[in-house]
DNA sequence: TTGAAAGCGCTAACAC
DNA sequence: GTGTTAGCGCTTTCAA
């Protein structure tokens, strides 16, 4: 039983409860619930008493309330590895807005890559009963992806996850116009600064990558290849590509990150871009375009990507038939090839 | 009256709620609920059963119920212009690490610098009984700030703002600071990339910066000055500042985004830095160490500024007295030159 | 140690 | 058009 608040029953001084609302007004509570939710017509002279009534206590819905009864509570969980890696950090912007334009609100969560984090993160916002979750998956095995039961509707981001629907870009497409244009810009001996090939998306831009260099009878040479995390050490390792020659003519580096920080160790180390050099990345973050000359890149399209997986995720949501049963939608967009300033022509006479 | 649901009221189609846990355990919901919080102790064996439920049904508390009781939802809403401008990006980031060591969950706003977005975001956020928010205010000349009811506690971000608690930097201090090294390396004819002086950070930064230079009996002279939003097209007509003699030797921007966007078009025109022209920012956001060389900039203290805010808007949650009485904190957060390449002594014969 | 019951603030039948 | 009422899933007195 609860205790009697010691708080004036009719005064503004009452609490903003919709029952309180009511008593002011002299109606029932329902007419205001009707009167907030549209959802029958008052007679305009208690349309009035309800408005003013609203006013004077400062009543607000209490949307907690409001989605325990309805059973939704228009809001979406997204969970990324971080925020500050710029692709993600881009896509999570872009969802926020797409978000906004459908009233949605957006639980932000970040597993800074620990699956445990991760988990624990998904069991909170079903628990908060968020309607949907939008997840960059963090398990570069899939292992648990099948395993994952969704007692809400979930699309994998970013990353395409057998037997869950989700949104990612065609990498094996990005790796192929990387390729095509490293070769046609004269390039044969060519680099790679590579992710974990375990990780799928890294394997698919490898696997496009390779088939078109194969298809021109070229190959990376192993002491040509580097792989590790994507992230900036990555990048400052790419001196170990000019131990011995023949040197490579270009390099591509899976993503911008990466091809960033190797373009900075070049620099150091007296190389120049596109001069000495050529360099390729992949993601197409804001930064690239700032450098001099801008990176040539291949592009995900973020924007693209973010909108269609909120689409993907509200029709989950207002399906009426079980989600679970439908077959997994599997969207995939097209990157495109930002030709800008850090590929050129290898260099005439043999390497620097 | 609700229709009866077509479901078995006790195979292990159940809904999972605590009712039917208590059902299926053979006990009642508060004891259930006693299991759950550890609010009181049960016999052995009645907790065998209720954990037996529990993993039967699939069971996790609805939040949003337990909200609705407890008055307490452990979320925070944070309010921010947006995510891509990399030193709002690593607030959030910073912000959402705090918040899990919290266990607080946390609502992503983003406001597009809209004050209607803003307004709509924050009434949002009351409405779903955030515990507290935490914001950085997009009104530039602080109108609305003092009208600010607050049904919640609220702190500001990044800026000051009068009669309501806030974390933020020491701006007058980093001003200081960066006119401090630039006269110290010897510059005389220093430029300004400024932000628009209305908004209080920049007006702040650049007193700091004016207070030092006039002890010091020099002065930015008004050619020498361009004011416009700090964002990047700023930084691109740092030209302008070079049309007549003498040329400045050193450039201070507001911030980072501004000095990298400058320092692109500098090197386009054929101007090295730091040896025909010195550059120092503002920020320190990741980028800046990835230049060559790297950016010398004032550093604000995120995860500083991050950390005080939730602990500041915690306190706040927490205290039994109503917040609303008590006087305002304002932390401010000291910010750190960070000396690297971009700002050397004038060059020697005059300018290029 | 466990249970009965009230009630958080809201919506939606259904009756008037 | 408007009111009555049950109930969403949970916690918490209070009594047993």
């Amino acid at each position: 039983m609860q205790r009697a608040e010691p708080v004036s029953t009719t005064g503004p001084g009452m609490k903003a409860t919709i029952r309180n609302v009511a008593k002011l007004a002299g109606v029932a509570p329902s007419t205001v619930s009707h009167y907030l939710n549209r959802t029958a017509q008052l007679a305009p002279e208690t349309a009035q008493n309800v408005e003013r009534a609203i006013a004077a206590l400062d009543y607000r819905v209490n949307w907690g309330a409001r989605s325990l009864r309805l059973k939704r509570t228009h809001s979406i969980g997204l969970i990324i590895p971080n925020i500050n890696t710029p692709y993600f950090g881009e896509l999570a912007g872009i969802i926020e807005n797409v978000l906004w334009d459908r009233s949605y609100q957006m639980l932000l969560c970040i597993s800074e890559r620990d699956p445990e984090r991760e988990l624990s993160h998904f069991a909170t916002l079903v628990s908060r009963q968020v309607d949907g979750i939008l997840m960059v998956y963090n398990q570069e095995r899939e292992n648990r992806a099948a395993q994952t039961k969704t007692p809400v509707p979930l699309v994998f981001l970013d990353r395409a996850v057998t037997g869950a629907p989700s949104v990612s870009s065609d990498n094996y497409l990005g790796g192929k116009l990387a390729a095509e244009h490293l070769i046609s810009s004269g390039h044969r001996q060519i680099a790679l600064l590579s992710g974990e090939p375990a990780i799928r998306n890294v394997a698919d831009r490898l696997a496009g990558f390779n088939d078109v260099l194969a298809r021109h009878g070229l190959r990376v040479l192993p002491e040509h290849t580097l792989e590790g995390l994507q992230d900036l050490e990555l990048g400052s390792r790419v001196g170990e590509l000019f131990l011995k020659r023949p040197y490579p003519t270009a390099v591509f580096a899976t993503n911008d990150i990466v091809a960033i920080s190797a373009w900075c160790e070049l620099v150091r180390r007296g190389f120049r871009v596109p001069g000495d050099v050529s360099l390729i990345g992949f993601d197409d973050i804001q930064m690239s375009r700032f450098l001099v000359p801008p990176l040539t890149t291949v592009a995900q399209a973020a924007p693209r990507i973010g909108r269609e997986a909120v689409e993907l995720l509200v029709d989950l949501i207002n399906r009426k038939d079980q989600f679970v049963n439908a077959a997994p939608t599997h969207v995939k967009v097209a990157p495109a090839l930002m030709v800008r300033g850090s590929v050129a022509a290898p260099p005439e006479g043999g390497e620097p």
